[in-house]
RNA sequence: GCAGGGGUGGUCGAGUGGCUAAUGGCACCGGGCUGUAAACCCGGCAGACUAACGUCUUACGUAGGUUCGAAUCCUACCCCCUGCA
């Protein structure tokens, strides 16, 4: 039976990158893709305008922040998460799997599901596989993940191996109140677990292959741990994942990340760094990433990145974005937001069409270098008093 | 003119004899941020020397004085604020 969700495109030849196209109820997405956060229902700074703008086709939303406020039946009742939020593309919702592992203290897991005591008003609150099945359902995205625990960094083998077995249990009974609920238009991924241990990696993905589902994503990365363990994981379970369902690495990452990880098989990604760094005065370049902030750009006239045709570089200059960013304007939280989704989005599909073409493993190469020596020669000038 | 209050590092403002190169806020400088409890968090912030422990110099309106020791006490002067004339 033909796969309407996913298709791949071509396969690169040196390495496991590849393309392809995935299609929602809500848009066609070309793969590789970076998937904006927009965790309350808005990539923040952002409006959904821009993001048209920047031919974003997916974004994400959070189960659990949605659950508290404003309440899932709520979105239903005005028609679902894209009506709501004025937003016709395709969404992904996550399923409050990484609340469990990022509300640390906040939260308490057991067998049935986790109890968060919620980080607005203290109140208690329980999620469950089936509850984050009904929520997603309600907010109505087109891609559901399912309800995992994403395993703290680091973890013994055993620990990594105990928390992975839950994940899969999890996961048998997200995809069973999925099936249940289920209009056919929302796609369900399973999340592969196992830290940083091949072993358990493989052991969570045959179990979830099991199961079946749209997607495979590989969660439980950049938490913490080295990045060299972070590509070798991805590096080891990548391949082994099917070549007909989408891979996805979640939470990541640097932009070197994304091509570092195409490389490795990835087809999705998504992340805050780009929009939470941004408020926070960083920007990412092709000549690697800069602070606003910094007193070297208070009479720039050049723009953010030269290399970029974005709206924001077309127009604004460093030094302007630096003394709004030093006023506290919110007008720096935008622009860099802007900027940097565009710098994101675009790498995307540099990437996508180098594959195309055939010439990945030389756009990775000269990407990477440009990237990272002018990073270096930036430190270099940061040193010098 | 009389009475009272006050002058502290870029700034606001603590500090009333040694633990003070001087709390804290702001400003400034720098770093971090990876399925968003984040328009946030951390660090630096008199100068010089040192890889570092640290050492030295100059500092609390100005000039003197008391004391082993002063931003803190005394004297004079300068300036500011408030009230009364």
């Amino acid at each position: 039976m033909k796969n309407h969700f996913f298709q791949v495109q071509a396969q690169d030849r040196d390495s496991q990158a590849r393309i392809g196209l995935i299609t929602t109820a809500h848009s066609q997405i070309e793969t590789p893709v970076f998937m904006p956060v927009g965790t309350r229902g808005t990539v923040k700074a952002l409006t959904q305008e821009m993001l048209e703008t920047l031919d974003a086709r997916i974004i994400l939303g959070n189960t659990y922040h949605l659950f508290l406020r404003p309440g899932h039946e709520l979105i239903a009742e005005l028609g679902g998460l894209h009506k709501f939020m004025a937003w016709p593309l395709s969404l992904l919702t996550d399923s409050g799997g990484f609340q469990v592992f990022s509300l640390g203290e906040l939260r308490k897991i057991k067998e049935e599901g986790v109890e968060f005591r919620s980080h607005l008003d203290g109140s208690k609150q329980f999620i469950s596989p089936e509850i984050s099945m009904q929520i997603q359902h309600a907010l109505g995205s087109d891609i559901v993940m399912a309800f995992d625990e994403c395993t703290p960094y680091p973890a013994t083998h055993d620990e990594a191996r105990k928390s992975l077995e839950l994940t899969s249990r999890w996961a048998r009974r997200s995809r069973v109140e999925f099936d249940r609920l289920n209009h056919g238009q929302q796609n369900l991924f399973g999340i592969i677990q196992g830290s940083v241990y091949h072993d358990l990696r493989q052991q969570s993905l045959e179990q979830l292959l099991e199961i079946g589902f749209a997607g495979y994503a590989i969660g439980g990365l950049s938490v913490g741990e080295e990045k060299s363990l972070m590509y070798d994981t991805t590096e080891f379970i990548a391949p082994l994942m099917p070549t007909d369902k989408p891979r996805y690495l979640m939470g990541v990452g640097t932009p070197e990340d994304l091509v570092e990880s195409v490389a490795r098989g990835v087809d999705m990604f998504d992340c805050v760094m780009p929009t939470r760094n941004a408020r926070n005065g960083q920007v990412f370049t092709a000549r690697g990433k800069l602070n606003v902030r910094n007193a070297r750009y208070a009479k720039e006239q050049k723009p953010l990145d030269e290399d970029c045709a974005c709206a924001v570089c077309r127009r604004y200059s460093r030094a302007y974005i630096r003394h709004l960013y030093l006023n506290d304007e919110m007008l720096a939280s935008i622009l860099c937001s802007y900027h940097n989704l565009a710098f994101y989005l675009d790498l995307m599909r540099q990437i996508r069409q180098s594959i195309a073409l055939g010439e990945f493993t030389a756009f990775r190469a000269c990407f990477l270098s440009k990237y990272q020596s002018a990073m270096n020669s930036n430190k270099i000038i940061a040193n010098d008093p």
